[in-house]
DNA sequence: TATGATGTTGACTAGTTTAGTCGTGAATCT
DNA sequence: AGATTCACGACTAAACTAGTCAACATCATA
């Protein structure tokens, strides 16, 4: 398992902020409530988005967090790296030792890892977003019928 | 992190049975030495290899173990999912649930995840044999010069 | 400047997984 | 019978995951 729930609360917390972040900051409970992440669980999710640079916050009232640069130019490959660590599906594609005792799948795995990368890179919160509202779209629809 | 010790192990055991299995059947011993494996472990991972169908042992003096087909009719993917259990890269692509409070990402890793279940379908323990061969082969190489 | 709303941080925990070890027993060959 | 080899379940230490909790820092505003 590359992905657990940092991964994908962080990743929600973040298209919380792109869809609901532009008329100022957004406070931790809202992002709690509307994706269903733990609060508490959340403050180190977003103390990690910080220090990654994805997202400021503000104290006080009328405090909250905001992301730093536009929805599109942030890719799902470095927030999910800054969140969960190194993605490799095996651990020695992390260093580039070119070890001589290397595990005999190594090569299959590094294309495999090469290929998920560019396809991470290519996806951005922009697109996460527009995603998530066609969902809650549908999912209204299929309520209201 | 998807595939463990275990996975890489398992796959090395497997190898070796390829190439040194011809002649009668391979005992763990010889396996663990020649692969650096802990042999108490690899009791556990040859156990997980014969409940799977892809070994038979033999017990006794001359006993050991022996692939129970040809190294080019045994795959990747199949060994790996039976060592490591599912490969999926995030734990709602295991489900086909259709779950509708599905994560943000998941298109994405599904398509990721398919490409790689093909990937690894494509390459058989003959091909990883050949490539051990060369390996061992240039390594030899390099120390007689 | 006091107050309360808000984010920040580190310590702590329960449960699970990983990577093994160990001991006993069962089968088989000579 | 005795040596050799696999079989299997119990056990363990360390790391990781998914949180919880309490104390603290900061800021807007009345």
């Amino acid at each position: 398992m590359i992905i657990g729930s940092k991964g994908d609360y962080g990743v929600r917390a973040l298209i919380d902020l792109a869809m609901y972040g532009d008329d100022g900051p957004v406070q931790r409970t809202e992002i709690a409530r509307r994706q269903h992440i733990p609060e508490a669980y959340l403050d180190h999710l977003l103390a990690q988005l910080r220090r990654a640079g994805f997202v400021r916050s503000t104290r006080g009232p009328q405090g909250g967090h905001q992301l730093t640069r536009s929805p599109a130019a942030i890719c799902l490959l470095h927030v999910l790296e800054a969140l969960e660590g190194s993605l490799a599906p095996m651990p020695c594609l992390d260093h580039e030792d070119e070890d001589s005792t290397v595990c005999a799948q190594q090569w299959v795995w590094r294309e495999i890892y090469a290929d998920m990368r560019v396809r991470l890179a290519a996806v951005s919160m922009a697109d996460l977003a527009v995603r998530e509202r066609e969902r809650l779209g549908q999912l209204a629809a299929s309520y209201s019928i």
